[in-house]
DNA sequence: TTCCAGGGTCCTA
DNA sequence: TAGGACCATGGA
């Protein structure tokens, strides 16, 4: 792996010899909800934590609070080797073509309770009504930032009335977001999630209400680094259909994942995932 | 008007 | 244990 480097700047961060790296395809392909473009900066916040990243050649430029650099290398996941894991991946023959178009696909780490909410207003619905939902959750219960709002706190949500929040438009996910919220504000140690076998995973994170198999999947591999989780929603059901010929349950197309793509099958399904999602845009 | 979206819960057989 | 009805919402 080709180490970067990373020299300040005025207000801004330069990260130079980072390959892998397309905040276009990175921000837009529907593993995160909140950031947006602005000339050629994307921008957004995680947790209560702002930031910019604008794509340069062979790098990126990144601009936020210096306390917060440490917190955005992680998020960005810029320590992983993507270099191995796209030859790893580039033996297969569906995978193969997909690297080179969509180059520099990278899985973030997000905050976790953030992702796990996230998730839960994902379920039978659209990116774009899921980023508008989340945007009034914090708009009402975040704190303002310089620049828009944090994240709401496990406390805030676990306390907000029912009626408020589907005033934000999250519909029959209110009461999951609020009892799932009460839970994690009880006390959760999420940490212990990166190191269990990926069943045992899913098991636990399936206890919270609004969390199947599925959004606990998500949650694994875009919060807490579990790059052998495999997403399996509506667009990857027609993917396995069209790969494998046949109907496929979820369980099964999990277990073919797992033997075709191994370790990497959750860059895989994000592959998979945006390219299906996207090809008939252009 | 109908279909669909990064699905989950609950009930029934 | 598996399968199906039902659940808000708004853009296409």
């Amino acid at each position: 792996m080709r180490e970067y480097s990373i020299r300040r700047c005025g207000d801004e961060y330069i990260i130079d010899n980072l390959h892998d790296f397309n905040a276009d395809i990175i921000f837009d392909c529907g593993q995160c909800f909140r950031f947006t473009k602005k000339d050629k900066y994307w921008q957004g916040v995680s947790g209560h934590h702002f930031a910019k990243v604008k794509d340069i050649e062979n790098g990126i430029i990144l601009s936020c609070k210096e306390a917060d650099l440490r917190y955005w290398i992680n998020y960005l996941d810029l320590s992983y080797d993507y270099e191995k894991a796209k030859r790893e991946l580039s033996l297969d023959s569906v995978i193969k073509p997909l690297i080179s178009l969509m180059p520099g696909m990278r899985l973030l780490n997000q905050d976790f309770f953030e992702c796990l909410i996230s998730f839960i207003i994902s379920s039978n619905n659209n990116i774009l009504r899921i980023r508008g939902i989340i945007d009034r959750l914090c708009a009402r219960y975040g704190k303002k930032l310089d620049i828009g709002y944090s994240f709401p706190t496990p406390n805030s949500l676990a306390l907000a009335a029912e009626t408020d929040i589907l005033t934000c438009g999250a519909g029959y996910r209110a009461p999951y977001i609020i009892k799932t919220s009460q839970m994690i504000s009880n006390g959760f140690d999420y940490n212990s999630l990166k190191q269990m076998p990926l069943k045992q995973a899913q098991e636990t994170l399936t206890k919270f209400m609004g969390v199947g198999v599925k959004v606990a999947d998500c949650v694994l591999l875009f919060s807490l680094g579990r790059k052998d989780a495999f997403p399996v929603d509506t667009w990857i059901r027609k993917v396995m259909h069209d790969i494998c010929h046949e109907r496929l349950n979820d369980n099964t197309i999990r277990e073919y994942a797992k033997k075709r793509f191994g370790k990497n099958a959750g860059l895989a399904n994000q592959y998979l995932f945006h390219y299906n999602r996207t090809k008939d845009d252009s």
